[in-house]
DNA sequence: GAGCAACTATAGGCACAGCAATATTCCCTG
DNA sequence: CAGGGAATATTGCTGTGCCTATAGTTGCTC
């Protein structure tokens, strides 16, 4: 095992793209946490928010989040119990069912937002010269598009319904 | 809530950011798994390996990966169990216990460490032109010096010891 | 030198996510 | 229109990590 192995440019510059992420979750839990909110549920909260009629089927959200079609059962589990969202039966299909943000879940993620964007700017976009700032974010799209993680998962983008959201 | 906050500059940035963290994330995780490791596993034997003497208390490893000491504890479990490492007491202060690299443990880290410096090549640096890049780079390290992220968890830095290794 | 605060590792309880299995529903084909 | 395969959501099981409590050790103070 050669020591040198560890200076490799590649692992520096994999090790400083994680570093940032980690310490930049670290920042948006924290934050969270004061509005009683966890990452994933921010996560989803956003998801649907953005949505037509800020719903989406279970297996859409799950295909829009980071997690499984189980995982997504139960994160709505807990939020339509904190009376964030609300599942609602689609009359077209009775296999699927839709989340739907609440009242309470807009107006948690009014909340949450500010507080979200400030600390983007304050340690992250905030951080760097506008130039330098474009820079940075051609070489991540750029490498997100070789990369295409999964269905993309954590994507900013939009993602099309499997099924028209007809109900 | 306003629609047009999701199209945020800073939203955007933030999510480009995690997305390419999560996709890299995801294609590390596969090929470690070919060699019969997790990801947090990787990197215990990265930081024992890259330590000297290949050991480390358990609680600097715990400082320097993103593990709590009881984390620490069961992962340590289980890859001693699986003989990558094994425990060592500390003379000096029978309090400490050692986590040590065996040759086992060094030759998986010797497999497993090729493929992975591909797939950082292949979906990473190779991605990019040099200047690109180095700008890249740039912008990360100078996001990564203002965010600090808590006692530089994930680090590729070596993090001094809490007390000098006298055993 | 006795006592006390700090440090170290571990164990138990809790939360949460993924995988596989299950029940229901839909759709297509004959 | 009957039946089989695909799709959908849920649940049990398992694995894993954190938080807190606990036990042992050390070093400092009086």
């Amino acid at each position: 095992m050669d020591k040198n192995v560890f200076d490799d440019p590649r692992i520096t510059a994999i090790g400083l793209l994680f570093e940032v992420s980690a310490g930049l979750s670290a920042r948006f839990a924290a934050q969270f946490e004061e509005h009683g909110l966890s990452p994933v549920e921010f996560e989803v909260l956003m998801r649907l928010t953005r949505s037509p009629g800020h719903q989406l089927r279970m297996t859409d959200l799950a295909a829009q989040t980071s997690l499984s079609t189980s995982g997504v059962t139960r994160v709505v589990d807990r939020m339509e119990r904190d009376g964030l969202l609300r599942r609602r039966a689609c009359p077209s299909d009775r296999r699927s069912s839709y989340a739907v943000v609440t009242a309470a879940g807009l107006s948690r993620l009014d909340q949450t937002l500010p507080g979200h964007l400030r600390i983007i700017e304050e340690w992250f976009t905030g951080q760097l010269a506008p130039a330098q700032l474009d820079a940075l974010l051609d070489g991540l799209r750029r490498v997100r598009d070789a990369v295409h993680p999964g269905a993309t998962a954590g994507s900013t983008e939009p993602v099309p319904a499997g099924r028209p959201a007809d109900c």
